[in-house]
DNA sequence: CAGATGGCTTCTACGCCGTAGGAGTGCAAG
DNA sequence: CTTGCACTCCTACGGCGTAGAAGCCATCTG
């Protein structure tokens, strides 16, 4: 008598169980978030959210496209030049590893392929285009473009990518002169370094790069 | 009588273990890795393996350790220039990327930071002086580098850089051609890219900008 | 109106997993 | 010999994803 069916229908949804799944996965990391983790937040049994959602696997990947599908150009970044537009492409995804720092590995294994990427490529091609380049050019130096910004956040988010530690600076001192001369150099630089200063001095120098190709021609 | 202490010391060591892992992990993957298995495969007992290595953390990132000190670069790749230099230590990345497509994303999460990394480093950092940057630029672009580098070799493994399939053209061919100009005339040039022409001209372009940093002086 | 259909929810159970705790064995040092 | 220690294994615990089946309900069909 106890036991049986759907006793109290929530009449919940699978956009629901999606955001909820967001919003674990942001507090406790993916290696952390379960099914039943998030079944017991939603107040609901754990086969109900995969009824909705088909696995977790299926659900991980939802949880990444909803974090890409965050991603908007303002008609103010769409304006600029070819540079500024690319510039501005990569600081979205860069402030989506920010605020999602959790979420965002996800966003690696399950590159999306929804119709915001493709607004987003068509803005990333029509630069390279813009810059001069061919098309077989655009869609290399494209591609090049989402595997520098995606990778340099990743670096980022893994601890890649930022200032040394007291620690790490030690153990830099300690290494022989003879064989680290340049490395030992650059102690202080790695102390105080900025990681918005690295992403922008990059991200610059690829789009040099970007801008002399498309000076050469093809 | 059956059962109790170590009857069959079978004179296992770490390193044994973490080149088994490495091994297994490399057939199957690590979502399909466990410990079990693992221990299965050394016909020893699972604890025997955690014994040795301490945690399925821990072993994760010894073999992620092992694989990066694959990493050598011979005499004749170190007597090149600047570029040739930076370009060998960039392809001995993505190398390991394909040699070990299902190891390579334990390099991102367990950015190994042991004296094989130093010696890399040193490479990297002494031919971005050599560009002409300033201290700070080298630590900074050096940086890039390995985002863009590890970045790329994974989107490839990850298959997010490939030509794109039938199906996927056949998509595309569907966008709206009033919104999506640029991304289908780029149809042509998805379909027969190839990984490593995308490669070269990414590491190509960021190189220029190196190179044009260079000049600038800091 | 009664009865059937099918979606939503829940319970139970299975076979995995990582690993804590403890116990047996053999070797080296005292 | 005794002591200690490194190594091995067994057992067990709590957690995981999810397959299978069953109850409840709104809606459709006659």
């Amino acid at each position: 008598m106890s036991q049986g069916g759907g006793r109290a229908p929530k009449g919940i949804d699978r956009g629901q169980v999606v955001a909820a799944a967001f919003a674990l996965l942001g507090d406790v990391g993916e290696a952390a978030f379960s099914i039943r983790k998030l079944a017991a937040r939603l107040a609901i049994d754990p086969m109900t959210v995969l009824h909705h959602v088909g696995s977790r696997d299926a659900l991980l990947r939802q949880v990444a496209d909803a974090m890409t599908s965050e991603i908007r150009l303002t008609p103010a970044e769409l304006a600029g030049g070819w540079r500024a537009r690319l510039q501005a492409v990569a600081h979205a995804f860069r402030g989506l590893a920010h605020r999602y720092p959790k979420v965002y590995p996800l966003l690696v294994r399950f590159h999306a392929t929804g119709p915001a990427d493709h607004q987003l490529g068509e803005v990333v091609y029509a630069a390279m285009r813009e810059a001069g380049l061919s098309e077989r050019q655009s869609a290399e130096l494209g591609l090049g473009l989402y595997s520098l910004v995606i990778g340099f956040a990743l670096s980022e988010v893994e601890g890649m990518v930022r200032a040394t530690t007291p620690e790490e600076t030690m153990e830099m001192r300690d290494l022989p002169p003879e064989d680290f001369p340049v490395t030992r150099a650059l102690i202080p630089a790695f102390a105080t370094l900025s990681t918005d200063a690295t992403f922008d001095a990059t991200l610059r120098a690829y789009l040099d790069g970007v801008a002399a190709a498309g000076r050469e021609g093809p």
